[in-house]
DNA sequence: TGTACATCAGTGAACGCGCGTTCACTGATGTAC
DNA sequence: TGTACATCAGTGAACGCGCGTTCACTGATGTAC
């Protein structure tokens, strides 16, 4: 039966935010339009009054995931010092939270394999949303401003990296590697997130 | 028609060899048996001779994929310095060649996503080979034999996010990262496996 | 060494299944008057 | 405000397709004598 403007808006929007989810936690080749439908208590018929095909709803997932990551980071760093906003994403981004939750997590991270292979209309809001994380993450660096955007963009292959093998690794290896690229000693990430209000995205 | 036995085991190697490069290149959930057996030049049917199922492939192919990346690893560090060695490993890992050749290169930074959705048998291949890419790695760093393994560890995460998220960007964001993450001035990598003897992987 | 027969590597049709997409249909929403 | 009708969000069956796996078959290889 039909529904209204409003309720559709709100349809299209949990479709989307299904799609970040899931994609980030089986991968773009693994979930089916009847997944995502399912997964907001729809049919799968009803897709196509959202999207024209699947490939625009992932690009529209990717944007979406990429759009929670950007501002989340960018707040990060609109309170306190810059040094401690980065050490707090440090953090959180090598926290065994995050690690155990790539569909909430950094999108790089989950998905930088199945867009390597994806069409560039992918690859451009992959793009997009990388420039935009150095950006934030290079307050947090000293030197000129290409020194800061080199040091921020060595430091975030370098916890894209660490969780990305962590998690395709057996328990052991992967405890090794994110301690290893932790600064200090090994912190509960799912307190530093609890102590920011719940919000999800390292 | 049947076949000798030894004809039998390079056709079993060249299916192996074949799916390792395909998994790396297209990934794991996107090449079918048929796909890998006409890569051989072979019809689909006679998989079930050298295989119980797909599974057991891919277990064999990222097996196979980390053999290669362990071995080429190592001879780095028999000859030369092992700080020379290393600084050539990151330069090959960071070249243009490796970034746009997945097919060649580091299961790591190929696969990474794929096995981390992927059965607990892929993740103790993979476990593995990053075991013992880090301990050959560590050769070229400084201090205890923590610090050293910690620092390789760093260093192998860096390489593995830089590669990976170049590849799924556009092409001036994936020039700007590996830039970001290379100690010197740009260098042509393929000129550097070049000189190494046309061995591929990095 | 030669012969007769069993084995089995590889072929290609067939299977059941899930996929993306289409489409006729339903009935609540939106709109013209 | 009320009414009559057009619109269209969502349903569920259907389509063509490619997948992993099975299987009867072929004919060269391996082996027993």
């Amino acid at each position: 039966m039909r529904v209204s403007q409003k309720e559709k808006e709100k349809t299209h929007e949990r479709i989307v935010e299904a799609a970040a989810r899931l994609i980030r936690e089986r991968g773009i080749e693994a979930i089916s339009v009847a997944d995502v439908m399912s997964a907001v208590g729809l049919t799968h018929g009803g897709f196509y009054r959202h999207f024209p095909n699947r490939v625009a709803l992932i690009a529209a997932a990717i944007e979406a995931a990429f759009g929670k990551m950007g501002s989340g980071l960018e707040a990060r760093f609109e309170n306190g010092t810059p040094e401690a906003a980065l050490a707090a994403y440090r953090a959180d981004y090598l926290s065994d939270w995050h690690a155990s939750r790539p569909g909430m997590g950094c999108p790089v991270a989950a998905l930088a394999t199945d867009v390597s292979r994806g069409p560039d209309l992918f690859k451009e809001a992959f793009g997009k949303g990388v420039r935009r994380a150095t950006e934030a993450i290079a307050q947090g660096m000293e030197g000129s401003q290409k020194e800061r955007e080199a040091a921020a963009a060595r430091e975030f292959a370098m916890l894209v990296g660490a969780v990305a093998i962590a998690r395709a690794c057996d328990p052991e290896t992967a405890r090794a590697v994110l301690d290893a690229c932790r600064p200090g000693q090994s912190v509960s990430g799912a307190a530093n997130v609890a102590e920011r209000g719940g919000e999800p995205m390292p």
